[in-house]
DNA sequence: TATTGTTATACTCTATAACTATA
DNA sequence: TATAGTTATAGAGTATAACAATA
């Protein structure tokens, strides 16, 4: 019964502009509650693109540094930059690919992925608190519209106005 | 298919754990998406933040520097240096409050005012071309979610971890 | 003195363009 | 030549700290 189209909790029938003006609206504010909350962290003093690469590092190891700029979405000139704030905070290592001598292998250092395991950890607790005033039934109802903007974000990446 | 429509809803109950961990994903990719779209939106060059702005000064002419600071969760200064650009831009006009000369009263020019609507407008339309592919179902499941998230957001700041 | 804003400084994120070193 | 990364440069966002002007 959570909120089921037409008829509770939303209310109104929902629509596509409508839809777009809440992401508007809602995503910015949630980011910058992220932002603050890493920024706490355990004294990590992590940015969210910074936990985000390590998060990659830590699931493909050896991952290069093009494969990381795709991951963010951003230019590969980005990527190594923000590659080399992490190496040079201890928190990455950067060496050579031996049969690709072009390429780099990205990986964690034990410090890295230490610090990613705690300020995650630290966010995802103070974001559960928050959480936490909700009934069973809105973190559902939650868990549910998270579930389809992720499936939209990963779909099609231009189906509306792309011009090539 | 995002994630199943039919039968539970969400299938596993949520938990504040998962729903944590969901946000953390996909808040940061939502925001990608977003800037993206931005900077794309008519040539109109704006960041979100500046978005944010405008939106803000759209709604509360006369507004004070420190409002537009809280309104962005960003410390005065910050607010001031983007206020600064705005202005630069023509976009926005900064004045002193004659009641109250140490405050300035902030407001839209009319360009300003124009180019946020035809940005918004854009990266509405944008959005919603995404969100097209959704049935009424998940269209409803996705503003129901959003609405539990700016519930949250708006929510006691710190239920929490707080250190004041 | 307390409040409102600005300046100064420093960092991160990000983009584009030009460059290096492989292949 | 084409690909993988880096460097150079520029501008936005953000924070803190020091300051100015007004109350």
């Amino acid at each position: 019964m959570g909120r089921d189209a037409g008829g509770g909790k939303g209310g109104r029938r929902a629509d596509e502009e409508g839809c777009a003006r809440q992401i508007l609206e809602v995503v910015p504010q949630a980011m910058w509650l992220l932002r603050r909350e890493m920024r706490r962290a355990a004294g990590a003093g992590l940015s969210v693109p910074q936990l985000r690469v390590l998060a990659f590092l830590r699931r493909s190891p050896g991952a290069s540094l093009s494969a990381v700029a795709e991951f963010c979405g951003v230019a590969d000139a980005s990527a190594s930059a923000m590659v080399d704030r992490l190496v040079r905070r201890g928190l990455a290592a950067r060496e050579p690919d031996p049969s690709e001598r072009r390429r780099v292998r990205l990986t964690l250092t034990p410090g890295g992925s230490s610090l990613f395991e705690s300020a995650r950890a630290h966010t995802g607790r103070s974001l559960a608190a928050r959480l936490r005033g909700l009934g069973e039934e809105d973190l559902a109802v939650l868990a549910d519209g998270l579930a389809v903007l992720a499936g939209v974000l990963s779909a099609a990446p231009g189906t509306g106005s792309e011009e090539p």
